[in-house]
DNA sequence: CCGGTAATTCTGCAAGCGTATAATTCTGGG
DNA sequence: CCCAGAATTATACGCTTGCAGAATTACCGG
């Protein structure tokens, strides 16, 4: 009985391609590593596991493809924050922390995808560099922000003192990320946002006035 | 040839237990829960197996163990951060947070370990009972102290304001815990505590003279 | 010194893993 | 309309995994 063969349709490389990675950053975020098998990125992604191979020569390139489809889709967001942002520099910083701590940026799956990935990326100098660029990124557009503020504030800083209070500011919106992500149940909506936009001020010397 | 077989020694069961446990543990920092097999736990512990059965009645029992015991340590080593304190509440947050941001507290070990559980614990009911007990007392802990500091600042707060500082102070550490695990070429040895303890003044609105 | 027993090792198994390759089926260009 | 070639499925292999049970060995009490 020949028919008993799956029927299937023709896609295009970059559809499969795309399907395969967000099958396996959905698995990597709900089991971590090991829910993300081969056969069962390729169920997810409604396609038999053989083709896998036909797209990456390993699973490991697909993995490495689907952290960096990763960090990029996360530093666009970042970027977006700023997209209908205003004029001054306390607005713009102000998007940019409170978008931060919002979804997509900050919810389950997004911690989840990083840990997933966290002892991989440690492990592979390829992955650990597309993780050290987007890290530097989001920490660089922050240093320029706060830039902005101080100065605005009358307040001009060194590197120096820039450095340390992006980290501050930087530490303050992970930590916040982190809890609000683990312990979700514990955070309504908009508390996170509120509250880290508050602190930031706190650390800045600065108030942010509208919500 | 009947000599072929493995010498060995009959140790206490508290003793193959803990090594079982810091095997496992070792492993999941390293290599994540990819590593931590049976086969490498029981070789890492110097022993078959077989042996692991005899002890624990699956490996997700070890894992739990293992996971309960990792809380255990750094909620005693968070306490022990306070032994020799001093008497002003500035004195102890200060010993508290400055305690939190160093090893071994904060290393590549512990947030190697974290992650290697986080997905495990999201989905064990039990160890999420875990993790939610030993965050609640590291929290606990973290507000009474900051309680003292504010009413010694004559700045006495209501329950929600100590909730949200001591919230925001929480993420400051965690951040920082993060940044430093993940990247600790990029902080040498008392940059993190040192940041830490000047940006909890921040925060809190108070100064901590010596550093 | 010796037997009983519990700690430990050894062997084996079924399932799942990533990978390789052969066999099919869809689809666009003539 | 059809056929060439690429996309996809199917099958198979060798390895590793967690788990089970039988066989052995170290140690303690007499």
């Amino acid at each position: 009985m020949p028919g008993t063969r799956r029927k299937f349709r023709r896609e295009g490389e970059a559809q499969r391609q795309g399907d395969l990675i967000e099958a396996a950053l959905d698995l990597m975020a709900e089991g971590g590593p090991q829910a993300a098998t081969v056969r069962a990125i390729a169920e997810r992604a409604g396609v038999t596991p053989g083709l896998i191979r036909h797209y990456f020569r390993t699973k490991e390139d697909l993995l490495a493809a689907a952290y960096a489809h990763f960090v990029e889709v996360m530093t666009a967001n970042h970027r977006a924050t700023l997209d209908d942002a205003p004029d001054d520099p306390l607005g713009r910083l102000a998007r940019f922390v409170t978008g931060a701590l919002r979804p997509p940026l900050t919810d389950a799956r997004t911690v989840g995808i990083w840990a997933g990935f966290l002892h991989l990326v440690q492990r592979e100098p390829g992955l650990k560099q597309i993780h050290r660029t987007g890290y530097r990124t989001f920490r660089g557009e922050l240093e320029s922000l706060i830039a902005a503020v101080l100065a605005a504030a009358g307040r001009p800083a060194t590197a120096a003192e820039l450095e340390a209070e992006a980290t501050a500011v930087n530490a303050l919106i992970d930590g916040l990320w982190l809890e609000g992500s683990v312990l979700p149940e514990d955070f309504s909506d908009e508390t996170l946002p509120r509250l880290g936009l508050k602190k930031t001020g706190a650390l800045l010397g600065v108030r942010f006035d509208n919500p």
